[in-house]
DNA sequence: AATATATAACTGTGATCACAGTAAATATAA
DNA sequence: TTATATTTACTGTGATCACAGTTATATATT
């Protein structure tokens, strides 16, 4: 139950922390599905130790809007409606915006290089089918750009908002896995605008491609 | 201990949403001041019962941010470095002005009443010195701006800003209460913009009133 | 009197139990 | 068979305890 991926489980921390981390990649990547049900005893029982841990992390997701739970009934995955939804990336198109004008302005040779392996990456994912790492490395490749903003404030409300949104892209991905993949297009675009340090380019198209998975299931 | 304000203590909910809120308002207020420590066993005794409730409101505000908790360290109120204070604004603008530019759009007349109220008593108590009632009507001030947006992701985010920058304002507040109030200005051209329906203008003003804050500890 | 040491008080963390409200499954009645 | 009632299983919530690491206090040592 354990995953080793460093950038989501932090080792010295307590056990309520690596329950939190866990689950947040479980919700990124979409192995938690909307309208999923997940009970305190259940988790614990699944991890192995008592449910301390789990109840601390359910109620930080819960806090966080990662999940819902009303009183006495078990938490869930919240199944977004579309205006739900619009209202995330509303937001989630703001900072991100925001984030990328930022990173325009500072942007050096390695990052430019870094975004191009997760991009390379995320296509590999989509031509075998591979979901789970697809939306992983699509979240790195987001995440790395709200850190190339230099504000933890910034970053960390960023990551929140793509981990809400995460269930329900990842429900969208998995249907259309097989379609041709309009997203390398869209990456590739926003990574040549950082490259030129085209910041206001930049902000256009991150705001494009965050709006993107809006429209999904609107037709 | 109770706080018999409707706006910040909901009464159906649990104990721990109880603490939390009560905690919540005391930042907002000043009555928590930077660097002050709060203890799970001593905070349960205040509020007389035991200290599930308080050990869990204390851990979701440490995941708002609004605290600061090291490991089998004491929780405090963190002291907020000219840096860190910047990233914080920097992003509660960026919210802010957003708010305030749909706000613009659909502002209502009752609206625009309801905020020179409560200019008016921010006024009123910046005049008898009552920081701790000028700081609450500040607050509730910029609450009514994101709440006019009508999206409650950006709603509750841009509060959350609010309350992790409130100890650091209010430490300010308190030691200029007595030098003439630069903010009634502000707000009134604010609130001025909002009537006219100019939601450039009042998205400027509210960025420039969020960021004034900032300069009060920079000299 | 100043420094080092040892003792005591305090801290979050995790485990375990009792409780009351919710949801599901079963039994009962029509 | 269908609808209703009852029981059973499951849920988060709060209380209480043991534990280990931290901080402050008091004690000894020079």
């Amino acid at each position: 139950m354990v995953t080793e991926n460093k950038q989501f489980m932090s080792s010295t921390l307590n056990l309520s922390s690596k329950v939190y981390a866990d689950l947040r990649l479980k919700l990124i990547t979409g192995e938690l599905k909307p309208g999923e049900t997940l009970s305190i005893r259940t988790l614990a029982e699944a991890y192995d130790h008592g449910s301390m841990p789990v109840r601390e992390a359910l109620r930080q997701l819960s806090s966080d809007g990662a999940l819902v739970g009303e009183a006495k009934k078990a938490y869930r995955v919240p199944d977004l409606s579309a205006k739900e939804a619009a209202k995330l990336f509303y937001v989630r198109a703001a900072l991100e915006g925001a984030s990328a004008e930022i990173a325009a302005k500072t942007v050096r040779p390695k990052d430019i290089n870094y975004l191009r392996q997760l991009s390379s990456k995320m296509d590999q994912a989509w031509k075998v089918n591979n979901a789970e790492k697809f939306l992983k490395n699509n979240f790195l490749f987001h995440s790395y750009i709200y850190a190339m903003a230099k504000n933890s404030v910034l970053e960390k409300m960023a990551e929140n908002l793509y981990i809400r949104t995460g269930p329900w892209l990842a429900k969208g991905i998995q249907d259309n896995l097989s379609k041709p993949n309009a997203w390398e297009a869209s990456h590739d675009g926003i990574i040549d605008a950082l490259a030129l340090g085209n910041s206001a380019e930049a902000r256009r198209l991150i705001e494009v491609d965050s709006g993107w998975g809006k429209q999904l299931y609107e037709d």
